[in-house]
DNA sequence: CCAAAAGTGTTACCTTTACACCCATGG
DNA sequence: CCATGGGTGTAAAGGTAACACTTTTGG
Protein backbone atom coordinates (compact mmCIF):
# COMPACT_ATOMS: atom_id res chain seq x y z
CA UNK A 1 0.00 0.00 0.00
CA UNK A 2 2.92 1.96 1.15
CA UNK A 3 4.90 3.66 -1.55
CA UNK A 4 2.17 3.61 -4.37
CA UNK A 5 1.42 6.53 -6.05
CA UNK A 6 -2.05 7.95 -5.62
CA UNK A 7 -4.20 8.39 -9.02
CA UNK A 8 -6.54 10.98 -7.52
CA UNK A 9 -4.01 13.43 -6.46
CA UNK A 10 -1.12 14.96 -8.42
CA UNK A 11 1.20 17.83 -7.93
CA UNK A 12 2.13 20.35 -10.19
CA UNK A 13 4.45 22.82 -10.46
CA UNK A 14 5.04 26.61 -12.06
CA UNK A 15 8.91 27.50 -11.63
CA UNK A 16 9.71 30.99 -12.58
CA UNK A 17 13.26 31.93 -13.73
CA UNK A 18 14.29 35.41 -14.58
CA UNK A 19 17.26 35.66 -16.83
CA UNK A 20 17.56 40.08 -15.88
CA UNK A 21 15.03 40.34 -18.98
CA UNK A 22 12.31 38.52 -18.69
CA UNK A 23 10.49 36.11 -16.76
CA UNK A 24 10.96 32.78 -17.80
CA UNK A 25 9.21 29.21 -16.62
CA UNK A 26 10.19 25.68 -16.70
CA UNK A 27 8.25 23.42 -19.27
CA UNK A 28 8.32 19.81 -19.75
CA UNK A 29 7.97 18.05 -23.47
CA UNK A 30 4.68 15.95 -24.06
CA UNK A 31 4.70 13.22 -26.19
CA UNK A 32 1.54 12.40 -27.38
CA UNK A 33 1.38 8.78 -27.80
CA UNK A 34 -0.54 5.35 -26.69
CA UNK A 35 1.30 1.60 -26.78
CA UNK A 36 0.35 1.05 -30.61
CA UNK A 37 0.65 4.19 -32.28
CA UNK A 38 3.60 6.63 -32.98
CA UNK A 39 4.34 10.01 -31.40
CA UNK A 40 1.50 11.64 -32.77
CA UNK A 41 1.49 15.42 -31.71
CA UNK A 42 4.35 17.35 -29.13
CA UNK A 43 3.36 19.75 -26.62
CA UNK A 44 4.37 21.39 -23.32
CA UNK A 45 2.84 20.52 -19.77
CA UNK A 46 3.91 21.96 -16.28
CA UNK A 47 6.55 19.80 -14.42
CA UNK A 48 4.21 17.46 -11.66
CA UNK A 49 3.97 14.23 -10.82
CA UNK A 50 1.15 12.09 -8.90
CA UNK A 51 1.66 11.81 -5.20
CA UNK A 52 2.93 8.57 -3.50
CA UNK A 53 0.41 7.45 -0.67
CA UNK A 54 2.66 8.23 1.92
CA UNK A 55 4.26 11.39 0.56
CA UNK A 56 3.58 14.78 1.84
CA UNK A 57 2.27 17.32 -0.83
CA UNK A 58 4.85 19.86 0.16
CA UNK A 59 7.78 16.84 -0.28
CA UNK A 60 6.02 15.54 -3.68
CA UNK A 61 6.51 19.10 -5.03
CA UNK A 62 9.78 19.35 -3.64
CA UNK A 63 10.75 15.82 -5.28
CA UNK A 64 9.71 17.01 -8.26
CA UNK A 65 11.55 20.21 -8.45
CA UNK A 66 14.45 18.29 -6.89
CA UNK A 67 14.66 15.60 -9.73
CA UNK A 68 14.47 18.42 -12.72
CA UNK A 69 16.65 21.48 -10.87
CA UNK A 70 18.89 19.32 -8.83
CA UNK A 71 18.14 21.65 -6.09
CA UNK A 72 16.71 21.73 -2.60
CA UNK A 73 15.14 23.87 -0.16
CA UNK A 74 13.82 25.81 -3.23
CA UNK A 75 11.33 28.88 -2.77
CA UNK A 76 8.06 26.47 -3.31
CA UNK A 77 4.20 27.16 -1.62
CA UNK A 78 1.34 25.87 -3.11
CA UNK A 79 -1.49 28.57 -4.45
CA UNK A 80 -4.30 26.80 -5.52
CA UNK A 81 -6.27 23.60 -6.07
CA UNK A 82 -7.82 22.89 -9.38
CA UNK A 83 -10.29 19.83 -9.13
CA UNK A 84 -12.51 20.32 -11.37
CA UNK A 85 -14.38 17.04 -12.48
CA UNK A 86 -13.57 17.50 -16.04
CA UNK A 87 -10.27 19.16 -15.93
CA UNK A 88 -8.80 15.78 -17.53
CA UNK A 89 -11.42 14.84 -20.07
CA UNK A 90 -10.55 15.09 -23.10
CA UNK A 91 -9.16 11.81 -25.03
CA UNK A 92 -5.90 12.94 -24.92
CA UNK A 93 -5.38 13.63 -21.73
CA UNK A 94 -6.72 10.68 -20.23
CA UNK A 95 -5.22 8.54 -22.74
CA UNK A 96 -1.87 9.75 -21.72
CA UNK A 97 -2.09 9.96 -18.34
CA UNK A 98 -3.26 6.25 -18.09
CA UNK A 99 -0.50 5.20 -20.10
CA UNK A 100 2.08 7.04 -18.29
CA UNK A 101 0.97 6.61 -14.43
CA UNK A 102 -0.04 2.74 -15.85
CA UNK A 103 -2.45 3.39 -13.30
CA UNK A 104 -7.06 4.04 -14.09
CA UNK A 105 -7.38 7.42 -13.70
CA UNK A 106 -10.47 8.96 -13.57
CA UNK A 107 -10.96 12.70 -11.87
CA UNK A 108 -7.34 13.81 -10.73
CA UNK A 109 -7.33 16.70 -7.92
CA UNK A 110 -3.59 18.63 -8.76
CA UNK A 111 -2.26 21.11 -5.99
CA UNK A 112 -0.62 24.02 -8.29
CA UNK A 113 2.64 24.98 -6.90
CA UNK A 114 5.09 28.41 -7.44
CA UNK A 115 8.84 28.25 -7.24
CA UNK A 116 11.19 30.95 -7.42
CA UNK A 117 14.38 29.71 -8.54
CA UNK A 118 18.09 31.17 -9.34
CA UNK A 119 18.74 30.28 -13.23
CA UNK A 120 22.31 30.34 -12.53
CA UNK A 121 22.16 27.38 -10.31
CA UNK A 122 19.58 25.56 -12.18
CA UNK A 123 20.81 22.46 -14.34
CA UNK A 124 22.11 24.08 -17.52
CA UNK A 125 19.85 23.60 -20.45
CA UNK A 126 21.56 20.83 -21.89
CA UNK A 127 20.90 18.91 -18.92
CA UNK A 128 17.18 19.90 -18.35
CA UNK A 129 16.63 19.24 -22.07
CA UNK A 130 17.98 15.31 -21.04
CA UNK A 131 14.80 15.67 -19.44
CA UNK A 132 12.45 17.52 -21.78
CA UNK A 133 12.53 20.43 -20.02
CA UNK A 134 13.56 23.79 -21.14
CA UNK A 135 12.88 27.83 -20.25
CA UNK A 136 10.07 29.41 -21.61
CA UNK A 137 10.10 33.31 -21.86
CA UNK A 138 6.12 33.91 -20.71
CA UNK A 139 5.58 35.49 -23.77
CA UNK A 140 6.41 32.55 -25.62
CA UNK A 141 4.57 29.98 -24.07
CA UNK A 142 1.84 28.38 -26.53
CA UNK A 143 -1.22 26.26 -25.60
CA UNK A 144 -0.11 24.01 -22.68
CA UNK A 145 -1.73 20.57 -22.14
CA UNK A 146 -4.03 19.81 -19.60
CA UNK A 147 -5.31 22.99 -18.00
CA UNK A 148 -1.78 23.75 -17.33
CA UNK A 149 -2.41 27.59 -19.19
CA UNK A 150 -4.94 28.61 -16.87
CA UNK A 151 -2.67 27.22 -13.55
CA UNK A 152 0.13 28.85 -15.04
CA UNK A 153 -2.08 32.32 -15.25
CA UNK A 154 -3.17 31.77 -11.70
CA UNK A 155 0.63 31.46 -10.74
CA UNK A 156 1.78 34.68 -12.06
CA UNK A 157 -1.36 36.09 -10.84
CA UNK A 158 -0.10 35.09 -7.26
CA UNK A 159 3.94 35.46 -7.81
CA UNK A 160 2.61 39.68 -8.74
CA UNK A 161 0.17 40.13 -5.46
CA UNK A 162 2.85 38.23 -3.32
CA UNK A 163 5.63 40.25 -4.69
CA UNK A 164 3.71 43.55 -3.03
CA UNK A 165 3.58 41.91 0.41
CA UNK A 166 6.90 39.71 0.50
CA UNK A 167 10.64 40.10 -0.25
CA UNK A 168 10.50 37.29 -2.68
CA UNK A 169 12.06 38.72 -5.40
CA UNK A 170 15.59 37.53 -4.46
CA UNK A 171 15.01 34.27 -4.91
CA UNK A 172 15.19 34.81 -8.80
CA UNK A 173 18.26 36.70 -8.73
CA UNK A 174 21.77 35.59 -7.87
CA UNK A 175 23.43 36.02 -4.46
CA UNK A 176 24.83 39.23 -5.59
CA UNK A 177 23.40 41.88 -7.62
CA UNK A 178 22.76 45.22 -9.35
CA UNK A 179 19.91 47.71 -8.47
CA UNK A 180 19.07 47.70 -12.13
CA UNK A 181 18.70 43.86 -12.05
CA UNK A 182 16.46 43.98 -8.74
CA UNK A 183 14.66 46.87 -10.76
CA UNK A 184 13.97 45.32 -13.93
CA UNK A 185 12.77 41.86 -11.77
CA UNK A 186 9.50 44.00 -10.41
CA UNK A 187 8.87 46.17 -13.42
CA UNK A 188 8.40 42.16 -15.73
CA UNK A 189 6.83 41.02 -12.77
CA UNK A 190 4.08 44.12 -12.08
CA UNK A 191 3.98 45.59 -15.35
CA UNK A 192 4.95 48.45 -14.83
CA UNK A 193 8.12 51.24 -15.64
CA UNK A 194 9.64 52.26 -12.22
CA UNK A 195 11.87 55.42 -11.59
CA UNK A 196 14.90 54.30 -11.25
CA UNK A 197 15.80 57.58 -9.19
CA UNK A 198 12.55 56.92 -6.99
CA UNK A 199 13.75 53.11 -6.71
CA UNK A 200 17.20 53.74 -5.79
CA UNK A 201 16.12 56.08 -2.86
CA UNK A 202 13.99 53.83 -1.80
CA UNK A 203 16.60 50.95 -1.85
CA UNK A 204 19.02 53.05 0.61
CA UNK A 205 17.21 53.78 3.09
CA UNK A 206 16.51 49.43 3.71
CA UNK A 207 19.09 48.43 5.89
CA UNK A 208 18.70 44.71 4.64
CA UNK A 209 20.18 45.42 1.52
CA UNK A 210 23.42 45.57 1.58
CA UNK A 211 26.10 46.79 -0.68
CA UNK A 212 29.16 44.71 -1.16
CA UNK A 213 32.61 45.76 -1.85
CA UNK A 214 32.49 44.61 -5.06
CA UNK A 215 31.02 46.14 -8.21
CA UNK A 216 30.47 44.60 -11.92
CA UNK A 217 33.06 43.39 -14.01
CA UNK A 218 33.46 43.19 -17.78
CA UNK A 219 30.49 45.55 -18.57
CA UNK A 220 30.83 48.05 -20.86
CA UNK A 221 29.82 51.08 -18.88
CA UNK A 222 30.16 52.56 -15.75
CA UNK A 223 30.09 49.22 -13.14
CA UNK A 224 27.31 49.22 -10.72
CA UNK A 225 27.94 48.02 -7.34
CA UNK A 226 26.49 44.81 -6.32
CA UNK A 227 24.25 44.22 -3.16
CA UNK A 228 22.84 41.17 -1.40
CA UNK A 229 19.68 40.49 0.68
CA UNK A 230 19.91 39.61 4.42
CA UNK A 231 17.00 37.67 5.03
CA UNK A 232 17.42 37.46 8.50
CA UNK A 233 17.98 41.02 9.07
CA UNK A 234 14.77 41.67 7.14
CA UNK A 235 12.43 39.56 8.90
CA UNK A 236 13.86 40.80 12.59
CA UNK A 237 13.36 44.48 11.75
CA UNK A 238 10.36 43.74 9.65
CA UNK A 239 7.43 46.37 10.82
CA UNK A 240 4.06 45.34 10.16
CA UNK A 241 2.34 47.60 8.07
CA UNK A 242 -1.37 48.29 8.95
CA UNK A 243 -1.89 49.95 5.52
CA UNK A 244 -5.78 48.65 4.66
CA UNK A 245 -7.56 49.06 1.16
CA UNK A 246 -10.80 49.64 2.60
CA UNK B 1 -19.91 5.82 -10.60
CA UNK B 2 -21.39 9.60 -10.97
CA UNK B 3 -22.69 11.41 -7.52
CA UNK B 4 -20.64 8.40 -5.68
CA UNK B 5 -18.74 10.35 -2.63
CA UNK B 6 -14.87 10.39 -3.14
CA UNK B 7 -13.15 8.97 -0.22
CA UNK B 8 -9.82 10.58 -0.95
CA UNK B 9 -11.08 14.74 -1.47
CA UNK B 10 -12.99 16.68 1.21
CA UNK B 11 -13.80 20.14 1.98
CA UNK B 12 -14.10 22.15 5.05
CA UNK B 13 -14.95 25.61 5.54
CA UNK B 14 -14.46 28.15 7.97
CA UNK B 15 -17.18 30.11 8.48
CA UNK B 16 -16.66 33.24 10.13
CA UNK B 17 -19.81 35.69 11.08
CA UNK B 18 -19.56 39.24 13.02
CA UNK B 19 -21.96 40.07 15.75
CA UNK B 20 -20.49 43.75 16.39
CA UNK B 21 -18.36 43.09 18.88
CA UNK B 22 -15.90 40.05 17.99
CA UNK B 23 -15.68 37.33 15.33
CA UNK B 24 -17.28 34.27 15.73
CA UNK B 25 -16.36 30.91 13.74
CA UNK B 26 -19.72 28.32 13.03
CA UNK B 27 -18.55 24.65 14.48
CA UNK B 28 -20.37 21.13 14.57
CA UNK B 29 -20.73 18.49 17.25
CA UNK B 30 -19.07 15.57 16.56
CA UNK B 31 -20.07 12.86 18.66
CA UNK B 32 -17.34 10.03 19.07
CA UNK B 33 -19.18 6.29 19.02
CA UNK B 34 -18.80 3.36 17.28
CA UNK B 35 -21.33 0.63 15.67
CA UNK B 36 -22.00 -0.71 19.46
CA UNK B 37 -20.67 1.73 22.01
CA UNK B 38 -22.26 4.26 22.51
CA UNK B 39 -20.98 8.23 22.61
CA UNK B 40 -18.05 8.21 24.34
CA UNK B 41 -17.18 12.14 23.94
CA UNK B 42 -18.42 15.05 21.90
CA UNK B 43 -16.10 17.77 20.26
CA UNK B 44 -16.63 20.25 17.79
CA UNK B 45 -14.98 20.03 13.51
CA UNK B 46 -15.45 22.38 11.12
CA UNK B 47 -18.57 21.89 8.65
CA UNK B 48 -17.15 20.08 5.91
CA UNK B 49 -18.13 16.90 3.45
CA UNK B 50 -16.77 14.22 1.32
CA UNK B 51 -17.06 15.65 -2.56
CA UNK B 52 -18.86 13.93 -4.89
CA UNK B 53 -17.60 12.39 -8.14
CA UNK B 54 -18.64 14.57 -10.30
CA UNK B 55 -18.85 17.56 -8.12
CA UNK B 56 -16.90 20.69 -8.59
CA UNK B 57 -14.63 21.73 -5.32
CA UNK B 58 -16.46 25.03 -5.09
CA UNK B 59 -19.90 23.09 -5.75
CA UNK B 60 -19.32 20.67 -2.65
CA UNK B 61 -18.39 23.94 -0.60
CA UNK B 62 -21.49 25.82 -1.64
CA UNK B 63 -23.37 22.79 -1.34
CA UNK B 64 -22.29 22.37 2.76
CA UNK B 65 -22.46 25.99 3.39
CA UNK B 66 -26.18 26.08 1.88
CA UNK B 67 -27.16 22.87 3.95
CA UNK B 68 -25.97 24.52 7.18
CA UNK B 69 -27.13 28.30 6.95
CA UNK B 70 -29.79 28.15 4.46
CA UNK B 71 -27.78 30.68 2.31
CA UNK B 72 -26.36 30.80 -1.60
CA UNK B 73 -24.20 33.03 -3.19
CA UNK B 74 -22.20 33.95 -0.46
CA UNK B 75 -18.38 35.11 -0.40
CA UNK B 76 -16.55 31.69 -0.33
CA UNK B 77 -12.95 30.90 -1.23
CA UNK B 78 -10.46 28.29 -0.86
CA UNK B 79 -7.10 29.59 0.94
CA UNK B 80 -5.45 25.82 1.13
CA UNK B 81 -4.96 21.92 0.87
CA UNK B 82 -4.46 19.96 4.04
CA UNK B 83 -3.12 16.96 2.65
CA UNK B 84 -0.75 15.30 5.53
CA UNK B 85 -0.67 11.18 4.92
CA UNK B 86 -0.73 11.33 8.80
CA UNK B 87 -3.57 14.13 9.01
CA UNK B 88 -6.28 11.58 9.99
CA UNK B 89 -4.24 8.93 11.67
CA UNK B 90 -5.72 8.70 15.12
CA UNK B 91 -8.14 5.68 15.55
CA UNK B 92 -11.22 7.99 17.11
CA UNK B 93 -10.79 9.77 13.80
CA UNK B 94 -10.74 7.52 11.15
CA UNK B 95 -13.32 5.50 12.95
CA UNK B 96 -15.55 8.11 12.74
CA UNK B 97 -14.84 9.16 9.37
CA UNK B 98 -15.65 5.18 8.48
CA UNK B 99 -18.66 4.85 10.67
CA UNK B 100 -20.80 8.27 9.18
CA UNK B 101 -19.03 8.16 5.36
CA UNK B 102 -19.62 4.28 4.77
CA UNK B 103 -16.54 4.35 2.75
CA UNK B 104 -13.49 2.81 3.44
CA UNK B 105 -11.01 5.67 4.48
CA UNK B 106 -7.20 5.98 4.26
CA UNK B 107 -6.18 9.53 3.34
CA UNK B 108 -8.25 12.14 2.90
CA UNK B 109 -7.02 15.48 1.34
CA UNK B 110 -9.23 18.20 2.09
CA UNK B 111 -9.26 21.61 0.28
CA UNK B 112 -9.87 24.62 3.19
CA UNK B 113 -12.08 27.37 2.37
CA UNK B 114 -13.34 30.54 4.27
CA UNK B 115 -16.54 32.10 3.82
CA UNK B 116 -17.82 34.95 5.29
CA UNK B 117 -21.68 35.67 6.21
CA UNK B 118 -23.71 38.36 7.37
CA UNK B 119 -24.83 37.14 10.78
CA UNK B 120 -28.29 38.57 10.72
CA UNK B 121 -29.20 36.62 7.36
CA UNK B 122 -27.82 32.70 8.60
CA UNK B 123 -30.39 30.44 9.69
CA UNK B 124 -31.06 31.29 13.68
CA UNK B 125 -29.05 30.30 16.25
CA UNK B 126 -32.19 27.46 16.89
CA UNK B 127 -31.88 26.13 13.18
CA UNK B 128 -28.82 25.85 13.77
CA UNK B 129 -28.39 23.47 16.90
CA UNK B 130 -30.81 21.59 14.97
CA UNK B 131 -27.75 20.59 12.67
CA UNK B 132 -25.49 20.50 15.61
CA UNK B 133 -23.88 23.86 14.24
CA UNK B 134 -22.77 26.78 17.16
CA UNK B 135 -21.52 30.32 16.47
CA UNK B 136 -18.34 30.20 18.34
CA UNK B 137 -16.47 33.21 19.15
CA UNK B 138 -12.64 33.25 18.21
CA UNK B 139 -11.51 33.42 21.87
CA UNK B 140 -13.67 30.73 22.95
CA UNK B 141 -12.60 28.02 20.48
CA UNK B 142 -10.91 24.99 22.55
CA UNK B 143 -9.80 21.87 21.04
CA UNK B 144 -11.41 20.80 17.51
CA UNK B 145 -11.25 16.92 15.54
CA UNK B 146 -9.04 16.39 12.91
CA UNK B 147 -6.05 18.61 12.28
CA UNK B 148 -9.33 22.06 12.44
CA UNK B 149 -7.53 23.93 15.12
CA UNK B 150 -4.47 24.39 12.71
CA UNK B 151 -7.24 24.88 9.21
CA UNK B 152 -8.99 27.78 12.05
CA UNK B 153 -5.97 29.58 12.22
CA UNK B 154 -4.73 29.67 8.67
CA UNK B 155 -8.47 30.43 7.19
CA UNK B 156 -7.92 33.37 10.24
CA UNK B 157 -4.43 34.43 8.67
CA UNK B 158 -5.84 34.56 5.63
CA UNK B 159 -8.87 36.80 6.41
CA UNK B 160 -6.43 39.03 7.79
CA UNK B 161 -3.97 39.00 5.03
CA UNK B 162 -6.84 39.62 2.38
CA UNK B 163 -9.06 42.42 4.15
CA UNK B 164 -5.56 44.54 3.66
CA UNK B 165 -6.07 43.86 -0.14
CA UNK B 166 -9.96 43.54 -0.92
CA UNK B 167 -12.87 45.02 0.71
CA UNK B 168 -14.24 42.19 1.61
CA UNK B 169 -15.05 43.06 5.43
CA UNK B 170 -18.47 44.36 4.15
CA UNK B 171 -19.00 40.23 4.17
CA UNK B 172 -19.79 39.86 7.27
CA UNK B 173 -22.03 43.66 7.87
CA UNK B 174 -25.54 43.82 7.07
CA UNK B 175 -26.28 45.86 4.31
CA UNK B 176 -26.37 49.32 6.65
CA UNK B 177 -23.90 49.74 8.92
CA UNK B 178 -22.59 52.42 10.90
CA UNK B 179 -18.48 53.23 10.84
CA UNK B 180 -18.20 52.33 14.37
CA UNK B 181 -19.59 48.78 13.45
CA UNK B 182 -17.25 48.79 10.42
CA UNK B 183 -14.07 50.01 12.23
CA UNK B 184 -14.53 47.68 15.15
CA UNK B 185 -14.68 44.78 12.46
CA UNK B 186 -11.67 45.78 11.16
CA UNK B 187 -9.72 46.39 14.64
CA UNK B 188 -11.07 42.52 15.94
CA UNK B 189 -9.75 41.36 12.63
CA UNK B 190 -6.64 43.24 11.97
CA UNK B 191 -6.23 42.57 16.26
CA UNK B 192 -5.08 46.55 16.53
CA UNK B 193 -7.19 49.54 17.58
CA UNK B 194 -7.42 52.13 15.06
CA UNK B 195 -7.53 56.16 15.54
CA UNK B 196 -11.55 57.00 15.17
CA UNK B 197 -11.03 60.01 13.57
CA UNK B 198 -8.59 59.36 11.25
CA UNK B 199 -10.83 56.36 10.25
CA UNK B 200 -13.69 58.70 9.50
CA UNK B 201 -11.10 61.06 7.21
CA UNK B 202 -10.40 58.02 5.55
CA UNK B 203 -14.39 56.72 4.64
CA UNK B 204 -15.33 60.02 3.77
CA UNK B 205 -12.49 59.92 0.59
CA UNK B 206 -14.39 56.86 -0.52
CA UNK B 207 -16.91 57.34 -2.70
CA UNK B 208 -18.19 53.98 -3.00
CA UNK B 209 -18.97 54.40 1.20
CA UNK B 210 -22.88 55.89 0.54
CA UNK B 211 -24.04 57.25 3.79
CA UNK B 212 -28.25 56.83 3.66
CA UNK B 213 -30.79 58.94 4.68
CA UNK B 214 -31.16 57.07 7.91
CA UNK B 215 -29.95 56.91 11.21
CA UNK B 216 -29.52 54.04 13.80
CA UNK B 217 -32.79 53.89 15.82
CA UNK B 218 -33.41 52.96 19.41
CA UNK B 219 -30.04 53.49 21.05
CA UNK B 220 -29.10 55.32 24.05
CA UNK B 221 -26.75 57.62 22.51
CA UNK B 222 -26.19 60.05 19.34
CA UNK B 223 -27.85 57.97 16.31
CA UNK B 224 -25.68 57.15 14.08
CA UNK B 225 -25.56 57.53 10.51
CA UNK B 226 -25.78 54.43 8.48
CA UNK B 227 -23.97 53.57 5.40
CA UNK B 228 -23.80 51.13 2.84
CA UNK B 229 -20.87 49.56 0.99
CA UNK B 230 -21.49 49.64 -3.54
CA UNK B 231 -19.55 47.12 -5.05
CA UNK B 232 -20.15 48.55 -8.06
CA UNK B 233 -18.64 51.37 -7.07
CA UNK B 234 -15.63 49.98 -6.07
CA UNK B 235 -14.44 47.92 -8.88
CA UNK B 236 -15.65 50.60 -11.52
CA UNK B 237 -13.18 53.28 -9.67
CA UNK B 238 -10.79 51.17 -7.78
CA UNK B 239 -7.18 51.85 -8.84
CA UNK B 240 -4.07 49.46 -8.64
CA UNK B 241 -1.68 50.93 -5.98
CA UNK B 242 1.53 49.50 -6.71
CA UNK B 243 2.85 49.76 -3.61
CA UNK B 244 5.59 46.86 -2.52
CA UNK B 245 7.05 46.09 0.49
CA UNK B 246 10.41 45.33 -1.07
C1' DC C 1 -29.18 65.64 34.05
C1' DC C 2 -26.44 61.65 33.22
C1' DA C 3 -24.32 58.05 30.44
C1' DA C 4 -22.91 56.66 26.07
C1' DA C 5 -21.31 56.84 21.69
C1' DA C 6 -21.31 60.17 17.44
C1' DG C 7 -18.98 63.33 15.15
C1' DT C 8 -15.55 66.98 14.01
C1' DG C 9 -10.02 69.90 12.44
C1' DT C 10 -5.37 71.06 12.72
C1' DT C 11 -0.62 70.37 12.69
C1' DA C 12 3.81 67.97 12.04
C1' DC C 13 5.96 64.53 9.69
C1' DC C 14 6.81 61.29 6.21
C1' DT C 15 6.25 59.33 1.70
C1' DT C 16 5.64 59.67 -3.09
C1' DT C 17 6.23 61.64 -7.46
C1' DA C 18 8.25 64.07 -11.24
C1' DC C 19 12.17 65.37 -13.42
C1' DA C 20 17.85 66.02 -16.13
C1' DC C 21 22.52 65.67 -16.04
C1' DC C 22 27.39 63.98 -15.26
C1' DC C 23 30.30 59.61 -14.54
C1' DA C 24 33.02 55.42 -15.39
C1' DT C 25 33.96 51.83 -18.25
C1' DG C 26 34.91 48.79 -22.69
C1' DG C 27 35.53 48.77 -27.28
C1' DC D 1 35.78 59.42 -28.42
C1' DC D 2 31.54 57.06 -28.38
C1' DA D 3 27.98 54.12 -26.58
C1' DT D 4 26.07 52.26 -22.55
C1' DG D 5 24.02 52.05 -18.41
C1' DG D 6 25.39 53.89 -13.33
C1' DG D 7 24.48 57.05 -10.18
C1' DT D 8 22.81 61.47 -7.94
C1' DG D 9 19.06 65.80 -5.45
C1' DT D 10 15.26 68.79 -4.96
C1' DA D 11 10.73 70.58 -4.60
C1' DA D 12 5.66 70.01 -4.55
C1' DA D 13 1.84 67.31 -3.23
C1' DG D 14 -0.40 64.02 -0.79
C1' DG D 15 -1.02 60.86 2.94
C1' DT D 16 -0.53 59.41 7.83
C1' DA D 17 -0.54 60.02 12.79
C1' DA D 18 -1.40 62.18 16.99
C1' DC D 19 -4.52 64.49 19.72
C1' DA D 20 -9.66 66.74 22.89
C1' DC D 21 -13.97 68.47 22.91
C1' DT D 22 -19.05 69.22 21.68
C1' DT D 23 -23.45 66.92 20.19
C1' DT D 24 -27.47 64.04 20.41
C1' DT D 25 -30.07 60.64 22.05
C1' DG D 26 -32.52 57.28 25.76
C1' DG D 27 -33.34 56.47 30.28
Amino acid sequence: MANQLNPHVSVDCVIFGFDFEALHVLLIDRELSTSNTPVIKKDLKLPGSLVYDDEDLDTSASRVLKELTGLENIFLRQFHIFGSPSRVSNKIDLDWLTYTSKLPISRVVTIAYYSLVKIDEVNSADKLAMHGAHWIALDDVGNLAFDHNEILQAGLETLRSRLRAEPIGFELLPKKFTIRQLQTLYEVIIGQKLDSRNFRKKIAKLRYLIPLQEREINVAHKPAQLYRFDKRLYYKTRKENFVFTL
